[in-house]
DNA sequence: AACCGTTAGTTGTACATACAAAATTAAAGG
DNA sequence: CCTTTAATTTTGTATGTACAACTAACGGTT
């Protein structure tokens, strides 16, 4: 057996993989509310702050303004958040059929929660969870 | 402010958010040799192993076989690997073209490494990859 | 008030990645 | 040997995500 040492020894590599195997579990768990996780946390931000700005959206979900553009349109024609524009930003408000779903959301991340909690360990999974982010922080400002 | 604890306490966010961080640096460690580092790892492994199967590949760098489908595709196009068939399998081969890259492959990863390692501290940054790796095994089998 | 740099958002385009279904071929059991 | 089953790969299609280039609006300077 070759030696793919290169591999497991690598963040880039290591931290991709485990990004897609939570996504895959992710996804699972929020089935059920027809969303994928990435557009039930962007709707429980608008709920949480009715107005924010995609800026702001796209600064706490860390994705780039352009992919949070796309992601406003999809939620937008699906009839889940609603676009005001105010001088040069615009503002995202929820729609009462978001707020219909938000008991649901939640539900699924506590799931989704619950599951990687039971496959890492309670511990281990709260500390990999505080080191990932911070390690992303770090990585981000360079 | 209001409150984004759901983001930061959940493991699929973060290690999106790690997985975009690192692979933005690993990307600019890698633009000089041309490849993005997910192609210069799949060729590493084909200069390890010539004749490697593509089921093979797609398991050390775990992702799906439709995806290693198209890197190869991608490879091949470039005149970097060479498919055989021989059965049921597809065996990849490097080119000498590949071969004489493979210096600079190793310089990137290198590079990409001594990076975070500067960013993160060498010891915690060995530390997460190990963690993250093992995060990754047991999530994918569940 | 006209100008210019900065900020927010959008659009075109491209890449990574996956799933499900189809194709191909080997293997195994009668 | 023929039929069914399993393994490997490919193809069609869809999603997430980004960058670069563009547009529009704001804020300060002359």
């Amino acid at each position: 057996m070759a030696d793919e040492s290169f591999l497991h020894n690598c963040l880039f590599f290591t931290a991709n993989r485990l990004s897609r195997a939570i996504t895959k579990i992710a996804e699972e768990e929020f089935a059920e509310t027809g969303l994928s996780p990435m557009y039930g946390y962007l709707i429980r931000l608008a709920i949480g702050t009715p107005g924010i700005s995609q800026k702001e959206l796209a600064e706490k979900l860390s994705v780039a303004p352009s992919t949070l553009t796309r992601f406003v349109d999809k939620l937008e024609a699906r009839k889940l958040v609603e676009r005001r524009v105010s001088g040069k930003t615009v503002q995202v408000y929820p729609t009462d059929k978001a707020r219909g779903m938000e008991e649901a959301i939640r539900r699924a991340s506590r799931k989704l929660h619950d599951r990687y909690d039971a496959i890492l360990g309670e511990e281990s999974s709260t500390a990999l969870t505080e080191t990932v982010l911070k390690a992303s922080r770090r990585l981000e400002q360079s």
